[in-house]
DNA sequence: CGAAGGGTTGATCTCTGTCAAGTCTAGTGG
DNA sequence: CCACTAGACTTGACAGAGATCAACCCTTCG
């Protein structure tokens, strides 16, 4: 293993202090040194709900960290069908190292707030950096293991196991272990209708119909159409076919 | 660049000289003394169709290159409801370094053949070759990119487009490039309708139905349900929603 | 020959999509 | 301050794509 000194060293960059990316994300490979050479080339910087990050098939110029927000990744078809193929959260990297684009574009899902460099410097440090591309590789085979999940659900469960599974995906995010004993959480959609209906493979109107149906079945409270209160989370998780 | 002595050199263990995997593969990141180590643990072998190759959620031993056939990586739900996450072929590696299973099971399609290897043996040529590493995060970010493609199939897709998107995965999996002008082809299903309908997210009488369709439309010939013939690939791809 | 596995076809049902109207909230401008 | 509009969401009526149930064909194999 690599000395891992960034950690107990003090000269690290200011811009780097209070990041997440540099522990839980591709940043937590790299020492001081590296950290400080990264953090020149840095732009930090925050976008409009619904400003393209992406675009498909564009030759990608930067890559990033989330510092906060949801970006959402998307396919389009000609004739204006849309899917969702992912969705990224904070200290999730954002790019595509190695390989060239392939129809997939970045959206930010409400405000977004990104850490840019440069597609060359972080070139350059993979390079001197084995620990860096390790890192890289386990967040592709996370996404993959997401994407695959995500399949199971869009090739076969119904439109309530679609939701409520959703809506598992947001509580398994939101509550990273912690607070295991309550068995009731509350949070806000980061998506909109029309969004949830592109990760979902449904429409608006199914999406809506099976929120309510959750709604009168005592499973969820909905308020202001945007928070979400989960009373007991095994009935969702029920619902959603917990695996 | 590390040189890669193993294209010239004449000492290749006589088991890689006719694999593929050596070149296209992962195999090729490796230098001769790499291949020779590596060999000695290797063992050959044919499996059965519909063998459980790997087993959802079981601890990995084995990593494998797949010589021959056509591997199906599949997800199950608790009620049977099945969905095919992946199509693995020729000269593909099948294992996942570095993660747990998240309850993808892999299946032998039809006959295959397997050149397989302990998981520690693969780790130390890991740690030794950066260049190894680089090739399975390429294969990673492949099969991540097809999963979307799948994604946007299986939530967006109606019964023909799917079907005629499946075929012509198989077109282009079989011409690589070559017989460009040639606008007529004709190959054998690796899968059973079953398989096909868990692929595409569908009911087997529904794909069957489909497969009718298409052949009454001339768009395919049909010879023993398993060989398929298409004389004009550009109206399948038209169907399919090339893009 | 009979049974089993793979595939097709038909009749019917149902879930989800489509079309359309309506609610609620926030924002704009007179 | 109120009318007006636009966007996000909900609800209802209806239609249609695909699922379900069932019968049937064909090939293979003991």
């Amino acid at each position: 293993m690599t000395e891992r000194q960034d950690i107990h060293n003090s000269s690290i960059p200011v811009l780097c202090k209070s990041c997440e990316a540099r522990h839980r994300g591709v940043c937590g490979a790299l020492n001081s040194d590296q950290l400080i050479y990264l953090s020149k080339h840095t732009h930090k910087g925050a976008v409009q709900p619904d400003t393209e990050l992406i675009a498909a098939d564009s030759k990608i110029e930067n890559y990033s960290n989330i510092i906060f927000g949801t970006v959402k990744l998307t396919k389009l078809m000609p004739d204006g069908r849309q899917q969702i193929v992912g969705l990224q959260f904070s200290p999730d990297f954002l790019g595509r190292p190695f390989r060239r684009e392939t129809g997939v574009s970045a959206e930010a899902a409400g405000p977004v707030s990104l850490c840019s460099f440069p597609k060359n410097i972080l070139e350059k440090l993979v390079k001197e950096s084995p620990e860096l591309e390790h890192r890289l590789h386990e967040q592709a085979l996370r996404e993959l293991d997401e994407a695959r999940d995500m399949m199971l659900m869009l090739g076969r469960m119904t439109a309530v196991e679609k939701v409520a599974t959703f809506l598992m995906l947001l509580v398994k995010h939101l509550d990273p272990e912690q607070d295991d004993d309550s068995n009731s959480i509350r949070f806000d959609l980061p998506l909109k209708r029309a969004d949830i209906a592109d990760f979902l493979g449904l429409t608006i109107e199914t999406v809506s119909r099976q929120m309510t149906k959750l709604r009168k079945a005592g499973v969820i409270d909905i308020e202001n159409n945007r928070t979400i209160n989960v009373p007991d989370i095994s009935r969702l998780s029920a619902i959603a076919g917990n695996f």
